[in-house]
DNA sequence: TAGATTGTTAATCGATTAACAATC
DNA sequence: TAGATTGTTAATCGATTAACAATC
């Protein structure tokens, strides 16, 4: 499981970097809070635990949180990801020029139609079944699994056995991996029909409401 | 923010369709449990805030279950969704085939590329400047924004003016919204960053426990 | 100095887990 | 009945918030 103060930690890099492209040197944890959503005692706190210290009149240098933070994030190295199944979403993110940005590349993609297999020109693909090779040759740890959902499992069994240590997994399954393996799920219709909850049971309690202020 | 309670029972929904589906009439918090990767007091916990009721001896109907969450996340009616935005992430939804057995539909597309106006033929694209117009037409209340980061508060604002209620945000900014508009953030690359936090956690730990015994 | 801000400790809140009575 | 399972209440845990001393 990933701890909430390590997400907000990266949100806090991105933030830092928008304000130093801004021009700005120094940074509060009121202002930072605010573009983030939090409580400024929130930012101090997360600063606290990942030992991040600022000064008591001036704030926090953004150059220094900068470098702390890249340090705990491993920014200094470039760090490979691969792609199981090349799908809609595997096809969207092989697309997707973002990644380079924050040090992260996508190095290999792999699916078992050979169709796919050259239909993108921005990354090899391969077969899924070099993958395991792959994964060895290029040292990857992150894998990202956007395969269906019957074959999930155990393509995710593949990437462990490989060594891949990181999980995002795309498809709607909860994936058995070995303790040291962090698996990070995203379901976009899971996300919407949390969002539908949400706005139905607004729109319920305004619905009493008015019955209520009827009844009076 | 949504709560994690709701986030579950939406997952248990899944696993009990797919028990179904295998044949079962009946079944356990044990079994869910597992399937879900949480503990069976959870599961319980969870029913019981939602009421949800089963059987001391012979544990939960299925067909139960679905009835009462079915009903708590209006599964009665179809959702109707819009989506801002026809970059990579866009196109990939907008193929995406599953929303209809979720009870959910795209219903439009939009984007200020006119070029990218036809070159989807599933649903109806429009041009940016229409969607609050198609918005109130269809009736829409959720929206997904996969726009560019520099006009995602803008078209938001629209979206939110027009009545949606709850937003699907991809783009890399903390929305303002109102009070009453719920808005849930995916971002694949901070998911990453994550990920790849937690896998050098774990192998730094390793390197330092083998430090260890080397001096031992 | 006075005021503003950090950083830590304590208090609170919410969510999860444990314990166990109820009961089919 | 005995055993297994639910459902609730209490205990624990973790994360957030409040309070406030330290200090630039």
């Amino acid at each position: 499981m990933i701890k909430k103060n390590i997400q907000r930690i990266i949100q806090y890099r991105m933030c830092l970097l928008k304000f130093q492209n801004l021009g700005f040197e120094r940074i509060f944890s009121y202002t930072l809070a605010q573009e983030i959503g939090v409580s400024p005692e929130q930012v101090r706190k997360d600063f606290s635990q990942f030992n991040l210290r600022g000064n008591k009149k001036a704030g926090y240098k953004i150059q220094d949180l900068l470098d702390k933070i890249n340090e705990l994030l491993h920014k200094e190295d470039i760090h490979k990801i691969i792609l199981a199944g090349l799908g809609n979403i595997g096809k969207a993110l092989v697309q997707y020029k973002g990644f380079i940005n924050r040090n992260m590349q996508l190095v290999a993609g792999f699916d078992i139609d050979p169709a796919k297999l050259k239909k993108n020109c921005r990354i090899p693909v391969f077969h899924i079944d070099d993958m395991p090779k792959v994964i060895r040759e290029e040292k990857a740890r992150i894998g990202i699994l956007a395969v269906p959902e019957q074959v999930a499992q155990e393509v995710c069994n593949q990437m462990v056995e490989a060594g891949i240590k990181g999980i995002l997994n795309f498809a709607p399954v909860m994936l058995k991996t070995p303790e040291d393996v962090t698996v990070q799920n995203i379901s976009v219709c899971n996300e919407l029909e949390a969002l539908i909850y949400m706005s139905e049971k607004t729109t319920d309690k305004k619905e009493k409401e008015k019955k209520g202020k009827k009844r009076k």
